[in-house]
DNA sequence: AAAACAAATCGAAACGTTTCGATATGTTTT
DNA sequence: AAAACATATCGAAACGTTTCGATTTGTTTT
């Protein structure tokens, strides 16, 4: 690989001269420059990256570190900050954090290859983002509160998105109503769940514990999750599935089956993915400002990296979508 | 920030021991290790990731390019292509050619910033990338034909998939058949496009231009392009939509004109992306091997990567999926 | 024509690592 | 107890850039 010096000499001018002509505004002369040029393009020159960056410390990159990087969820986040990265002439990177603690997401915010980074990946410890996290290094963090210097966190209110959704069902006149969970630790269902609560225990109605299944947060598992609550046989007027992946399969539990949606059982879930518009019927469901976050994460990592204040922690709240999975309960008498 | 000649330092030893108790299997006493990595802790010392790659020159990442992050399209490939690097404990990193020439992308590939490359991104120029590849440094197309040293094509076979789409709805009865085009000039537009012609003309039928309409390989172009296929009135038998995301979107023109699929039209798209299952009724569509494909252009690369004989080319056939949006044909008389 | 200045070019240091050959220390062999 | 060896530590060079201050060259002012 050529380097720089081999450019230089073939050039006949010095290194540093090679260089200033090589970048951008250096004060060099307009045949200098083209000899460099022209050296450079003989030898098939290319800068070393590495070098580059260690030497001016800055790369101009940040950093979207997510568990995942396939997954219908994640489309909208990326496209927002990209759109916002590109615009202020930073590069995006995206990066998965599958493999937890050594995964390539968290080398890359240990060791500082980028400028700054996004988070939204619950496999990342809160002590690796608060070690990496610091002067000059600026993480955003999406999926929870995580407190520190240089850390900023950008929520989705998931309670009241929980609640929301349960209130809704109880306005439409259901009182026995289920709520498939996702993983139990994890923080959006803890939310979900806890607003799910919230909604029940202000209208003075009781949560059933044989109507509180899990079902990870995959499709199978809402699946599965929902036979369940069909071989039980006592079933809910409505069902809160706590995300539209579950939702989709609990769906396709319940046609097998016969059951009819919305006529007999109610369901709603929660982030509007993209095909919940198309499923049969379409889902109503807890839209989040997914494209919103992700752009306004953006806009306040690139507030901190140029030194300026920023709050650090900003919430969303969520929206409900109407569409036919709902219908109010018939008069029992 | 701490550099590890401040650890050094610290722990009163030489830079040069201070790195190799860092290090792996460095041949350093106990003693000297554990105040090394004491004092590393004391500082919060990161090690600098450019300084290391750059005395290194590798990185043991690879970059997964495609044109854009987004999308239901990618995310099968990218699992594929990470399960892999992970499992040769390489890391990926994904980045987006959004911008062209002056992408993220293209930067990485022209810097060197990782050890190779698997590229699915037409907007990246066949000159970049066969400027780009050496030795050492390979990096894997999929999606077109590109020659050169070090460059690897795994292709899906796309003008046989059209074919196939093709011959099924003719097989059906079907004669009047309309193509919903992807860009123009897209790789995989051609193909399908041509495969489309040559089921065609083998059953010595006509390719009505009208019924050539460009879509865009968008849900919203489907959708437009439907639009205009029924305002003019005379209505197709059958629909190969270049991709399913504008059969989706075609489908939702079509309905909302009370035209019934497939009773009134058939209708066959490609990729057989994640929602084409759920849609109402389910589509027919080409499956192309994304995850095997992907996993073949991870094999690859890293057989390069260690100096091992490839071919230069690899392709891969396609599968049609049949379910409920395409019938067999009234006869007609 | 000498002095003052600006522009172009150069040399050297620096960025933070890793690694290689050399030296110092401690242990075994003869 | 001297010689031979293994082990631990060290110093210095190298990776390929950028950048800063110094030097050279050419042009303008007095």
């Amino acid at each position: 690989m050529a380097t720089i010096k081999d450019v230089a000499k073939l050039a006949g001018v010095a290194l540093s001269t090679a260089s200033l002509a090589l970048g951008e505004g250096g004060r060099v002369s307009p045949a200098t420059r083209q000899k460099v040029l022209e050296a450079a393009r003989e030898l098939n020159y290319q800068k070393n990256g590495f070098a580059m960056d260690l030497k001016r410390s800055q790369t101009r990159t940040i950093a979207l570190i997510l568990s995942d990087l396939s997954g219908p969820y994640f489309s909208e986040l990326i496209q927002s900050v990209q759109d916002f990265a590109l615009s202020r002439g930073y590069d995006l990177i995206a990066c998965s954090s599958v493999g937890g603690q050594d995964s390539t997401a968290v080398k890359f915010l240990r060791e500082k290859r980028v400028d700054g980074a996004i988070v939204l990946a619950h496999n990342v410890s809160n002590e690796v983002l608060q070690e990496s996290a610091r002067e000059g290094f600026p993480i955003v963090v999406l999926d929870r509160v995580v407190l520190g210097d240089y850390l900023i966190n950008v929520l989705v209110d998931g309670e009241q998105g929980g609640y929301e959704a349960t209130k809704y069902l109880i306005e439409q006149g259901h009182r026995r109503i289920a709520y498939i969970s996702g993983p139990v630790n994890s923080y959006d269902n803890i939310q979900r769940y806890s607003g799910y609560q919230r909604a029940l225990s202000e209208h003075a109605l009781q949560e059933l514990k044989k109507w509180n299944v899990i079902g990870h947060f995959t499709q199978e598992g809402g699946f599965q999750a929902t036979k369940m609550l069909i071989l039980q046989g006592d079933l809910p007027e409505a069902i809160f599935y706590a995300n539209d992946e579950m939702a989709l399969g609990g769906m396709k539990a319940l046609a097998e089956s016969g059951i009819r949606i919305p006529e007999q059982v109610s369901v709603i879930g929660y982030d509007d993915i993209f095909q919940s518009q198309y499923v049969q019927p379409s889902l109503t469901t807890i839209r989040q400002p997914k494209y919103e976050a992700g752009s306004m994460a953006a806009h306040l990592l690139f507030q901190a990296l140029e030194g300026q204040f920023v709050n650090k922690s900003y919430k969303f709240s969520v929206e409900l979508v109407e569409r036919n999975s709902c219908a109010p309960s018939l008069v029992r008498k």
